[in-house]
DNA sequence: AAACATATGTTAGATTATCTGACATGAAAT
DNA sequence: ATTTCATGTCAGATAATCTAACATATGTTT
C-alpha cells in the first residue's frame, strides 16, 4: 500500500486520452472539474493530466449519470460542498436556506435518486480503470 | 493471462510525460525510433502515443546507454536489422560485407561491450514501469 | 404554460505541445 | 584529421487543448 497511492495519483494522461477510455466528451470533463467532482492537474502551459485516480472517478461519475443521477446527486455522494458562485451576501442566507433544506428536501432528493438508481455496490473505492492495468 | 497483453501495449502517453517518465529528451525518444527501437502509436493527427510496453523497452534502452553500450549493441541485443538507407544497388554488397562482419567484427564487438557492461540480468522481460502501477 | 435551471453541444480565438527537417557539436572511431 | 554517432537546438507547421460565450434539449418550478 506504500507508493501505490502515489501511483494511482500520478499525473499522466491527456484529455483526449481520458476521453477515449471513458467515453465522456471535453465538455462533460470539464464540467465535472467545474463542480470540483475531480481536480486534474495542469503542465506549466496549463494542460489537464488526469490520474488514474481522476479516470476512476470519471468512471464512477459516468456510472451514476448513465443511471440518471443528476449532478446535485453525485455532489451530495461526494459530499461536495454546494453552492457554486455565490456572493458573500448571499451566502449566510444561502446557507440557511440549505441548511432547512437539507433535512426534508435534500434527503427526499437523494433517496429517490438513489432509489431509482437501483444497484448500487461498487465494493472497491474504485472504478474500472483495474482494467487498463494489472 | 489474457488482456494483460492488450493493456500494456495499449497507447496512451504523450511524448512528454515519457520524457518525465524516462528521464530521456525527445529527441532521443524520436531517435531510437527512428533506429526502430520502439514503434509508438500515432494519433490522428500524427502525435506519438506510447503503450507501457514503450516505456519498459525505452527504461531498458536507458539503462544500456547509461551502462555504454551504443546503438549497435542494442540493436543487436534487440536483434534489430541493421542497415538504415542505402540504395537496393548498395545493397547486395553490403549485405556480404555485413555477413562476413557478422563471424569476425560483430561478435568482437559484442562481447567487448556486453562484458564491459557488467552486471545484465534483468530477470523480468520487461523494465520499470511496475513502479507506476500495482 | 411560461419561466427557469441543468447538462451538454458547438464555435471562435488564443496558446501549448508536438511534429519533421535541418544544422551544430562534442566524443568516439577510423 | 576525418568521419560517424548520439544528441542538442532551432524554425516553421500542425494538432491538441484551453477558456469563454452562446445554443439547446430536457427537466423542474411557479
Amino acid at each position: 500500500m506504500g507508493g501505490s497511492e502515489i501511483r494511482r495519483n500520478m499525473p499522466l494522461f491527456s484529455i483526449g486520452i481520458v476521453m477515449q477510455l471513458t467515453d465522456l466528451s471535453a465538455r462533460q470533463i470539464r464540467y465535472y472539474e467545474e463542480h470540483e467532482l475531480i481536480s486534474p492537474a495542469r503542465t506549466e502551459g496549463n494542460k489537464r493530466l488526469f490520474s488514474l485516480n481522476d479516470i476512476d472517478k470519471l468512471l464512477e461519475i459516468k456510472d451514476l449519470i448513465d443511471q440518471g443521477v443528476n449532478m446535485a446527486g453525485i455532489k451530495q455522494i461526494y459530499n461536495v460542498k454546494q453552492q457554486t458562485a455565490i456572493s458573500a451576501a448571499e451566502k449566510k442566507q444561502a446557507e440557511k436556506t440549505r441548511r432547512e433544506l437539507s433535512d426534508a428536501d435534500l434527503r427526499k432528493l437523494l433517496r429517490k435518486e438513489l432509489l431509482q438508481a437501483g444497484r448500487f455496490n461498487r465494493s472497491a473505492n474504485h472504478g474500472d480503470m483495474s482494467r487498463f492495468f494489472h
